[in-house]
DNA sequence: TACAAGAAGCTTGCATACAGCATGCAGGAA
DNA sequence: TTCCTGCATGCTGTATGCAAGCTTCTTGTA
């Protein structure tokens, strides 16, 4: 037997799925914060039952996107700007943690993999494509938190990314906050390269202060 | 009608409940690390069916005490030293960012309240009475979270503190680890009232470290 | 007309039932 | 004797049913 050509088979849980559904449905508005979650409606949606989506919507709980309230399910959380403001504070302190500790760990390749994704962004900026940036943007913070070595780190990162997923999105685009935010960018790839992990950490820090003043009059 | 005197009726919800009783069972190794839960027996001794219990522990794997194996239930999730070294590394993060906050936004009458905890302590800490020591311990590193007026922050600071407090509960309590933690103990809330941030945040720092090295041995 | 009380409907929370898959054991073949 | 196959058992995953509580509408009263 070819022990090589076996993969497993890949078991994609029901669970998963519909954490996953939830969450873009939250991401993208379709359930709109502050709104009340009616299981039965939902669940004859995703066509499935009230019990599975339960458990799914007591997972994403967990995660803080929904509230649960005793007797009245969950409801879609919604976000003060404090509660942005506070998100960002603990983001910084990660992101600069995770800059530091990837200008140590990171391995050149490892480097030069999220200078690949920098410069296929740039290529997206040169052509005002703003979807395809926005998505290549958020896989480059995702790298750097990955490039720290630190998987829980990671974790932590992506959890509050996808938290702030919404309101990014949503976020006040002018030109003008878009040339900074480049040009942050092209900062970092520079102090990743050469290893300056308290360059990248105050890019990163002065980054996330760029993201709120964007979203501030939004929220 | 005294709008002051009204507070919510406490809605003790069998969810958390549930959620609760799971993480002590964890934490106080009721549950084994790498043990397969038994979703009928658990709920048998707990005196609930399978649905809540289910829903329970959807919440406790969210917040990653359990891994959940498709078509194999909850799994009890065994913490690696490098899982340890992360959390705490993400810890130290957090820790030093909220110290910083405290030393800025905590009133005075906030820091008295910690300096009380600590006075406590202390007296614990003459009469060697470790529990006592200890729950006064992580009420203090909990005070000073909350103090940074950030809720978030403080949230997934007390998310970790609950992930490690079993690892720290069994770890190595040797006399000279003791009254160093003791001694650093002592530097923080004199930095606290100084209101001193980068001196707290020092401290903060090789206080963890000081965990670390307690901890190791018994991982 | 406004407000309060009650009733009906709907929704959540939990229990139970059933189907599919994992696991362990026994029997047989190499 | 050892390893493999097939079956039995038991557990997980999902659906459904039922009771308790929340909502809302209606009706009666001031």
């Amino acid at each position: 037997m070819n022990e090589q050509a076996i993969l497993p088979v890949v078991r994609h849980s029901l669970h998963d799925e519909l954490v996953e559904r939830i969450r873009d449905m939250i991401i993208e508005g379709q359930l709109a914060a502050g709104e009340r979650i009616h299981e039965g409606q939902l669940g004859l949606a995703l066509g499935v039952s009230r019990t599975p989506l339960r458990e799914a919507l007591k997972f994403v709980a967990s995660e803080g996107l929904i509230d649960l309230v005793p007797g009245r399910g969950g409801i879609v959380r919604r976000l003060t700007p404090q509660d942005v403001r506070n998100m960002l504070d603990v983001l910084t302190a990660l992101e600069t943690l995770a800059g530091r500790l990837a200008c140590r760990n990171a391995t050149d390749a490892q480097i030069a993999a999220v200078r690949d994704l920098h410069d296929r962004m740039m290529g997206f900026y040169a052509e005002r494509q703003r979807l395809e940036y926005y998505k290549l943007n958020q896989a480059i913070h995702t790298a750097i938190a990955a490039l720290s070595g630190n998987d829980f780190l990671a974790a932590m990162h992506g959890s509050i990314q996808s938290r702030l997923k919404r309101i990014r999105f949503i976020g006040n685009e002018s030109p003008g906050h878009w040339a900074s935010a480049v040009r942050e960018h092209c900062e970092m790839i520079a102090a990743l390269e050469r290893r300056d992990g308290e360059a990248l950490a105050e890019v990163l820090t002065r980054h996330v202060e760029e993201t709120w003043s964007r979203v501030r009059p939004v929220i």
